[in-house]
DNA sequence: TCTGGGGTCCTAGGACCC
DNA sequence: TCTGGGGTCCTAGGACCC
């Protein structure tokens, strides 16, 4: 078999460019995103990323360097973020239909069958179109590997003298030894915190040591799947683009709270609306599912609180994507977890057991044939859609819910609602 | 005061079966 | 005295990804 050829396209500080994107007095400025609730720095502008601040650091903790450099502070808007996202892969796409959707804001590209010489021209011709298409800046690697494609994006991104795109094509041995000696071992693909401490400990610093350290070593400590990675860093290609539509296995919906919550009746309606949103999830996947697990938590991050964590599980008698179907089970399980007493900071529900909702399904025995609640279900999330997200809900998700978390410095969604739509004078 | 959310894969070990 | 062997399935926990 021949090499294949993996291009691996990645948006630059995500989130931060498509903010910039409708608000140009950005550009140029330190941005930074937060994780919901406002709690953590989860997108950097290139500005912020000087200043030392890392990813997902606590805002707080950061205040006076943010506030003494004047960085801009946004709340994350993944409704914006979503469809920008969808626009970049459709200008992707139009380059081939071998295209995985890797994440928001990445996606491989096999280019095999493009039956092209010169890599990089195509690279930075991608690169400007979509620059050009829809605002967003993106950084490219192509290698035969997706593991390589990843490092050589690493390398593009990270210094200006390959111009945002790299490609490690008919590069030859020598020259791309030097080029992974660049690349940290943590910033291998595969290669996390807990196995960086590990590998340095014995010396692997780099993608270059990684690639020629004993796969002896890296089969005993880092089992099979650090033996692909490193297969693939030496040009062996294990993992396969993925282009098919695979079925979720597990559904989460989990927030934590603006404050702390001590009430049952609080939680009950957290956990009620967090199933409402799994549900919807589950049913725009077109599946069924027929396990829903509760997890309750306090803030481990307050040394001086008791802390208290739990979590169970229920199963249904049948398959079901019906919110009506789920709510009842979920509280009742919370009901079983829950203890007087304590602080709590965040509730989850986890929805398992799914499976497609095509073709035979069996429902419960105690199922009434011909149920509307298929009709209902479909009416609701009709409604949600065209109007608001919450314009029709469940009793129990309450009325007020003082308890959801902070979102004070969010953007209009300026792609996806007419009122939100952007003036220019 | 203030610390995100949503996923995947792999392995070990226990339950269970014949 | 002496207590098998081999297989599957499930789950929890730990690693990883963005």
């Amino acid at each position: 078999m021949t090499d294949r050829v993996f291009l691996l396209a990645d948006c630059n500080n995500f989130y931060v460019s498509c903010e910039r994107v409708f608000n140009p007095d950005l550009e140029n400025r330190p941005v930074a995103v937060l994780s919901n609730n406002d709690g953590c720095i989860v997108a950097r502008s290139n500005e912020v990323k000087a200043l030392g601040i890392p990813m997902g650091a606590p805002v707080f903790k950061y205040k006076s360097l943010l506030e003494k450099h004047g960085v801009v502070i946004l709340s994350s808007n993944y409704e914006l973020y979503g469809d920008m996202s969808g626009r970049v892969m459709e200008v992707l796409s139009s380059f081939t239909d071998n295209i995985e959707y890797y994440s928001i804001d990445e996606a491989f590209l096999d280019i095999t069958d493009l039956n092209i010489s010169d890599y990089s021209t195509l690279a930075r011709e991608m690169r400007d179109r979509i620059r050009l298409w829809t605002g967003i800046p993106v950084s490219i690697g192509v290698a035969v590997t997706k593991t390589l494609a990843k490092a050589a994006n690493e390398l593009a991104k990270k210094t200006t003298e390959f111009g945002g795109v790299l490609s490690l094509i008919n590069l030859g041995d020598a020259a791309l030894d030097v080029l992974m000696d660049r690349v940290d071992v943590s910033d291998v693909w595969g290669i996390g915190r807990q196995y960086t401490k590990l590998l340095r400990n014995y010396g692997i610093n780099t993608a270059l040591d990684f690639k020629t350290a004993p796969s002896a070593f890296v089969k005993q400590h880092m089992t099979v799947a650090g033996q692909r990675t490193q297969m693939e860093l030496r040009g062996v290609s294990c993992i396969s683009l993925e282009t098919e539509f695979k079925m979720k296995k597990g559904i989460i919906s989990s927030r934590s709270f603006g404050r702390a919550i001590t009430e049952l009746s609080d939680l009950e309606e957290a956990v009620s609306s967090y199933v409402t949103t799994a549900c919807q999830k589950l049913r725009s996947e077109g599946a069924v599912a027929k396990k829903v697990c509760v997890y309750i938590r306090t803030n481990n991050f307050r040394r001086n609180d008791s802390q208290y964590n739990a979590f169970a599980s229920k199963e249904l008698l049948g398959y079901s994507s019906h919110t009506s179907d789920f709510i009842g089970p979920a509280l009742s399980v919370l009901r079983k977890v829950y203890r007087k007493g304590y602080r709590y900071y965040k509730a989850g529900v986890y929805i398992s057991k799914i499976r497609a909702c095509t073709g035979f399904v069996p429902l419960s025995l105690f199922e009434p044939s011909g149920s509307k609640k298929s009709v209902v279900s479909s009416i609701v999330d009709k409604i949600n859609d065209r109007y608001r997200a919450d314009t029709v809900f469940f009793a129990s998700c309450g009325i007020s819910r003082d308890w959801t978390g902070k979102s004070e410095r969010k953007s209009q969604k300026f792609t996806t609602s007419w009122d939100d739509l952007l003036s220019v004078y």
